[in-house]
Order: C-alpha cells, then structure tokens, then sequence
DNA sequence: ATCAGTTTTTGAATCGATCCAAAATTTATT
DNA sequence: AATAAATTTTGGATCGATTCAAAAACTGAT
C-alpha cells in the first residue's frame, strides 16, 4: 500500500501539506502545532507507516543518545560481565540510576583494538574494574562525561571504590576476634592458569593478590594479623584463577590445620566450605571461612556465607551518578561492611 | 592548546591541507590514501585531539549502529532484567552471540508509553517475555529485524520458545515415576499482590499460573497427572508473585501431606526447600521438589534442586541468531530437558 | 614530450532530522 | 476597518560525517 521504503519526515510533510519545520515539531513539539493541523500529520504519518522522527538523525543535531554505556573488562566479554555475579550487583546500581533518568545501558565489550568505546553511541562511559588508565583515553578524546570504578585514576578523573584494605582488615580482625591463630588464604591469579601454591615463610609479594584491589585486600589481612603477631609470610597461600574449581582442595591440602580461611571472593569462600564439606569438616564448627562481595550466592550457601560486602551496587550507582550529573572530578572511597552470617565461629577448643 | 571545542573531521582536514574527502578516507578507508598524506593526516588530528568520525554522523550516513538491543519485560526495570537469573542467562545467550559480532548489547526498559523502543539506538530488537504482541509494533514499523521469545506471535514473525508444556509433563511425570501421588502446585501470579490459596476440589482457571508460559507448564502438569488418574482440580495450588516470600509457608501449610511439590520457577522451589528444612521436613526424603529453569541457584542450593531446564542461555543465542542473519520468519520451538539434581527422590514408604 | 592508463584527491550531494529568524496568519483592541 | 499583538508556519542553515563521479596527478611506454 503505502511506499515500499522507510518513509522520511519529508514525506511525511508532504503528504499532510505542511513545511517539514511542521512536521518536525508535530513530533518535537506538539504544543507549537495547531491540533488540527497536528492531527492531519499524525494521520498521513498513520497512512505512510512512518516510525517516527529517525533516531539517528535526531542524535545527529541534538548530540543526546541517551544511554549510558559500561565498558566490561577486557578479558570479560559482554557475556562474561552479565555472569560474573558481582559485576552483574555493580551493573544493577548503575542500572537503577538508568531507569531512574530513563536511559538505555549498553554494555561494551572492550577486546583490544576494538575502538569499541570511540565509536559507542552512548553519553557517557563507565569503567568497571580498570587494569589500566589508558583504557578511558577515548572516552576523554570524545570529551564525554566517564566515571572509573576499584581503580585509583588519581584526583582528575570520576571514581569510586571500595576501601579494600580496611575490607580485608575486618575481615581477619573478625577472625581474629573469634580467637582463631591458625589462617589459610585463598587469592587471586589474574591469568587463567592452574593455582599457585606458596608454603608458609616465603616474603610475600603483593601480585599474588591479582588485582591492585585484591592486593589491598591482601595488606588489609596483613594489617589485622599484624595487630596479634602473626605475619602473613606464614600463612599458607592458594593462588587460583576465579573460574578454577580446583584450589579450594588444593588449599585444604595445604592448609596446616588452619581453623579459619580468607577469602578473596564469594564464590571461592563457598568453594571452600564445599570442599570442607567433602572431607568431612563441619563449617563453621571446624572451620570458618570468610569471602569478599555480599553476592547472592553468599546468602543462599550452606552455611551462608560471612562476607565483606563490598557496595557494588551502591558502586555502580554513585558511578552512573556521577556521568549523569557531571561536575569537577570526585573521588569517592566506600567503607566496607562486614556481614555476619554463619560460616563463621569461635575457633574450637580442642 | 587545541582548539577548544570538539573538533570535526572538516578542521583535521584543514589543519592536514587535504580535502574534506580525503581526510574521511584517512579513517573510513585508509588503504585508499597515500601513506604520506594519511602520516600528515593523523598527525593533525592528533594535534587538534581530534577523537574519530563521530558515531552519530557516521551512523547517519551508514545506518549501521552496531548493537543488538534487549527489550526488558515492561514489569522489569533494566535492574530487574540484570538481577533476574534465568532473565539474566537469556541474555548472556544473546551476549555470547553479540561477542561473536562484535556488537555492543543495549538493554532497553520499555515503560509504558515511552517509546523507548522507538528511539532506541540499535540494529534490531529481542522482545523477551512478551506479554502482548503489540509491543513490538515499534520495531516492526522501523523495519528493523526482530525476534520475540517465550511467546506465540505467530509465524509472521520471528519467535524462539520451549515447550513449557512438555516440560510441565516432563515434571510431572518424573515425581509420578517416582511413585508420587500427592502433589501441591506453586504457581505464579502475575501482578504485585498477595499470595492466593486455591483448595482442592474447584476447577482450575488456567489463569492461575500467571504468564501464558506458565499457564502451559500448568497443561503440562495436568497431562502426567491425568496418566495416574489425578485431576489437576484435586490439587492444592498457592498462587504467587515470583519475589513473594511468604508464599512457601502458605502451600505448606495446605499441602494435605503432599509428597511432592511441583514449583514454576527455580527460586520458588528453593523457597519451598527452606520452608521444608525450617519445618523439620528432609528433602528429598520426605517431601519431593522439582522446579523450573536451570539458574545457577538451582545447582548449589541444599540440596540441589531437580529441575526442568529451560534452556535460557539457547533461547538468547538463536533469537540474537534470527536478528543478526534475518531472513524469512522461523519459530524455534525447544524441548525442555528434566535435570535431576537430589531434590527428588521416590515417595516415602511409611 | 605525448598519450594512455593508474592512482589520488577533490567537491558536491546526501543521510534525516532540528532549530530559528522571518513571514504569514489569526486574534484582540479600539 | 485598521492596527497592534500573539500565534503558526515556513524555508534554509546546520549537525558531522560518507560517497561517488569527475578532476588532477602521477606512471610508464613510445
């Protein structure tokens, strides 16, 4: 019936007998146009099956897509960021401030070389956990608004994280506090190669924490054991890739009797008390364990899990805040909290 | 230093003393300019912070966006779709396919009367969990490829679902063979408001499992019980909205010594499961529980829970499937596929 | 040095709207 | 009816690139 190609607004205009400023506004600016005039557009827009004002056209004038775009690490893909649990929390706060202005969220993958981020059609960017500062480079050459987030960009630049290191201090302290001396630590690999064992009385290098905020983490441990003698020199470390579903044995192998065991994530804290489960350890009686980001499997685990919740959520909201509502760079550093549930308890006494 | 507003390609262009055209080709087709030119070229975009054709204008002219967008039920919010599992493992089957072409993922919220669907900046649409057809009205009349999933929009268009009713049977039949024979029904209820409790002895509304997929799971269940002689009219059923917690409680209450319980989601049977422990119930001993969608709650629950999985993950890549390689309209109709995990075990000889 | 053949570069048209100053029309006032 | 004021409509400039036919520059052969 009605012409075989997309229709444009011209035609649109043409077919109700109006300029194409006319026609413009009836879908720009209803109020300016007279209803019934107004209704003759509607109508020949009706009859030329015309979608509406091209998006694409409009961006082009009015420079505001409406969307906000998170960039997923490197080595996530988007699928990898919709299924790693606490990225999904982080991308839920920022989520919510998406709905709360009525705008799209694009997920960008960011494989090397891409340009992906040059060529997003978005408002602004968010960087959710940053190896290197080079990565926002486009987003600053487009001059659009971008926030960082678990990465320290130093003082010119959006960003928010958590306090890790006071996070992995309430995490040992609250140990410490049930009166447990014997530790294990489960830590990260960045690479996704097989898990690292270092016996107790090697120097520690920080690396063997992965990430820079994992390796905050790993000092906060440090701190807390510091404060009743106990260096992290000796205790026992597993180092393992997050995906890798075999170190949580191979720390049990190697843990020394330890009654409590820190841990770097959820995920690997559940693997744990798995594991202890198996060899016939009762969590938390025998062993207690701790992990990193109140994600929901923390709290549907056997025994639920005690973690140090680390604000994704909130994360991605002052974030998403922060490229909505753009101002002079803030930093801002979130406290950490420990939430108590039941893997752990006084150490036993034997 | 540069010029102080965002720079176009017309002033690289002129700094580089090379026509508009040839500076475009520098970006757009590199290989059709001189390298010496393009050296100069580079150079003064460089000098000018010049970031890359701008996506709008290039988009104008190309029509190209790039990224696939995912059309959140209206109910959810794009929070909700990100923290819904088995929405959430739908869409990490349309990521997997928007990694493999290198497009960015748009999750779109679709409030009622916003457009949003209309101005979206994006390649092609994924309507998941429709409620009425007319929603994807918009993409239609854009002329832009879509799909539509867990709805019969009939075969104009392009759809992807299970066979809830099969997996419904599949259910049914696995808690039968078992040799159960007293069931209660968790049911879903579609709007926000209290849960509702249906005796046996009254005939059944379809429209007391909610969405049209769940009101097949519920023919489902009926087909494997009519197969022992029981009528679905004979089975206690409590009707809820999916993030009711109280709902568990209710069923059990009513449950008439049901044997097994047969539950329309994942998070719903683990609700039950919990309700079950709390009352001194041993699943699967004493009480049988099978669920929906395979998320990755079901596998670490106590105990794992059996369910009938939904294939989420293979929904989201053949819908991105039909949106990235249109051609003529298909449906897809998958078979669900019962995977027994130790909620279920044979009906308890007493 | 000339001519045909190639490779590069140019300039104008185009994508599809929005916006604004000026023109046209309508309404109100006397 | 004439004029001032208010409301609508118009036409053209603009957003920032890409594209393609035509012009220019370069090659090599004679």
């Amino acid at each position: 019936m009605a012409g075989r190609n997309k229709p444009r607004l011209a035609e649109v205009a043409a077919a109700a007998g109006v300029s194409l400023g006319t026609a413009s506004n009836v879908f720009a600016h209803p109020l300016k146009v007279r209803t019934e005039v107004r209704a003759r557009v509607e109508a020949a827009a009706r009859v030329l099956g015309y979608a509406g004002p091209d998006p694409a056209a409009r961006l082009l004038r009015n420079g505001k897509v409406n969307a906000l775009g998170i960039v997923a690490p490197m080595r996530f893909g988007v699928t990898d960021a919709l299924l790693n649990s606490s990225f999904r929390l982080f991308m839920g706060g920022v989520a919510e401030v998406c709905d709360a202005n009525n705008a799209n969220l694009v997920i960008i993958p960011d494989p090397f070389g891409s340009d992906a981020i040059g060529s997003a059609l978005v408002d602004g960017f968010i960087f959710g956990q940053v190896e290197h500062i080079s990565v926002v480079e486009p987003a600053r050459l487009r001059r659009l608004p971008y926030a960082v987030v678990d990465f320290d960009p130093g003082p010119d630049v959006n960003s928010v994280r958590i306090d890790a290191r006071r996070g992995g201090y309430a995490a040992a302290r609250h140990l410490v506090d049930l009166g447990h001396r014997r530790f294990a630590i489960m830590s990260f690999l960045r690479e996704l190669s097989s898990a690292r064992y270092y016996p107790p009385g090697e120097i520690r290098d920080p690396a063997i924490a992965g990430m820079p905020i994992d390796q905050e983490k790993m000092k906060g441990y440090g701190d807390a054991l510091a404060e009743v003698r106990i260096s992290l020199d000796d205790i026992p470390v597993v180092q393992a890739h997050p995906s890798d579903n075999t170190a949580a044995s191979l720390l049990l192998d190697h843990s020394f009797g330890a009654t409590a065991i820190l841990s770097m994530s959820a995920m690997q804290g559940i693997a744990v008390m798995n594991e202890a489960r198996i060899r016939g350890l009762d969590v938390p009686r025998d062993l207690s364990v701790v992990g990193f980001n109140d994600i929901p499997e923390a709290a549907i685990s056997v025994p639920p899990l005690t973690v140090i919740d680390s604000a994704n959520a909130t994360k991605g909201r002052i974030a998403a805040e922060m490229v909505f509502h753009p101002s002079s760079p803030r930093t801002e550093i979130l406290a950490p909290v420990l939430k108590l549930r039941s893997s752990t308890a006084p150490v036993p006494c034997d």
